[in-house]
DNA sequence: TCACGATACTGACAGTATCATGTACTGTCA
DNA sequence: TGACAGTACATGATACTGTCAGTATCGTGA
């Protein structure tokens, strides 16, 4: 209906506008930056490090991404995209992930796409944290704490989303779906930074990733038991 | 014969040992006094601003402490004797607790030990939070990252291995255990720290207890059907 | 008119060094 | 036995260093 420009009283300057494009790549060149020097020297650099490493000055990060937390939460969403476009494969691709290798054994029944969702979703998180621990931790970290509380980082408080989106969760509340997301992002944070924290001795690499895949795998399936049962349910005949 | 003290090459001088009982009473009644500041002011006061409202100086402080992160350590372990000391009610009276109010009607069986010591923990930590939320996540938020991982802090290093220690796992190999002990600490930090979040406009004080209680008996449950099954065999049978 | 890069600055904060003070203990000498 | 000098340690205060996040300013260039 209304594609015109009118409401806008005065018309985009061309000096303006003519950076918007240039903008954008330049904030993702900036990202890729980050990330690598952030995977070369660890979660904890300073901005001035960040700057020099990149060949550029502090005052274009800032510009860019207004805050140190902002630089983390920008490569927290660059993490996201990550998970979430795995999510988006395996929304396609119910259950053609090419390792599953126990599909043929159950009965159709067993493919049960939420679950793939929740597997898939974890193994992309696993694999980021394996691929580059450091990355991750700078993404993750960006705990500000408010005036009293601990907020969660907005990089978990997204993935929780994207989890409380892909899992489905009927038979809860509202309040209880966010709590579990929360919860279930956590149990994956746990044993992620557990997992890292314990392989100093062992060699990382692609031996890592294949790891990485057993514990992602692993998580899912605590989770999942988790979740599919009402509330008190399990009654008293659990045993035997 | 030999009443001569001579074995005994240097004896203690009684003017280092005097200060031994003196030291801890010290430390404890800092430690009572950090705890307060921190509640008042929050998670992220400065040593200043500790030392300044303690009224004592800074100093004191790094000698008892070593440092910032070695004060957080210490609420830490505060909080965990507060959870190892309901956990410890909970090994000695099984099925005691107040409110189960179902432990006169089934066999003795029922009362699954594991399960209620899981839970006496969860609730210990969701009380604690509920009640100073700053306290809580001052004592947790030591979260050292080393060279280039990011590291639990020892708070949660220490509560998983409570929990590692209360709620048996057999059927799961050590490094299993060790990652489920994690995984599920950090199930209960991501719904502690989301449900704190969450209550800004509620009012705080008993109410707030009593959501904790009811929150933390939720984690416990979702927590316990993750457990006992061994590891791939929930089977067929598991819906009716 | 806007982005860029550089330099230099501020302010906050963790951590340290130093000093003067107080006090219970120890050994020695009267 | 008691007084006294000296010791070992805690205390609290002040002032310092170093690091780092964030800002202000300036010249350049399109």
């Amino acid at each position: 209906m209304n594609r015109v420009t009118a409401p806008r009283p005065q018309l985009p300057d061309g000096r303006s506008t003519r950076w918007n494009k240039h903008r954008e790549e330049r904030r993702l060149e900036l990202l890729r930056a980050v990330r690598h020097v952030v995977h070369e020297e660890g979660p904890e650099v300073s901005m001035d490090t960040i700057a020099q490493q990149t060949g550029t000055s502090k005052t274009v990060f800032y510009r860019y991404f207004g805050d140190r937390n902002g630089l983390q939460d920008a490569v927290g969403e660059w993490a996201m995209s990550v998970i979430a476009r795995k999510l988006a494969d395996a929304y396609r691709a119910p259950g053609t992930e090419e390792d599953t290798a126990e599909s043929g054994t159950g009965p159709a029944t067993t493919a049960e796409p939420s679950r793939e969702r929740l597997r898939a979703m974890i193994r992309a998180y696993a694999e980021l944290g394996a691929r580059s621990p450091a990355v991750y931790a700078f993404a993750a970290r960006s705990d500000v704490v408010g005036p009293h509380q601990l907020r969660p980082g907005s990089f978990y408080e997204g993935v929780a989303e994207l989890l409380l989106g892909a899992v489905d969760l009927d038979g809860l509340d509202p309040a209880g779906q966010r709590q579990w997301a929360a919860g279930a992002m956590g149990f994956v944070r746990g044993c992620m930074d557990e997992w890292l924290a314990g392989r100093d001795a062992a060699g990382g690499g692609t031996r890592g990733e294949h790891e990485a895949r057993q514990l992602a795998d692993r998580i899912a399936g605590w989770l999942w038991r988790t979740r599919n049962v009402t509330e008190e349910a399990h009654g008293p005949e659990e045993h035997r």
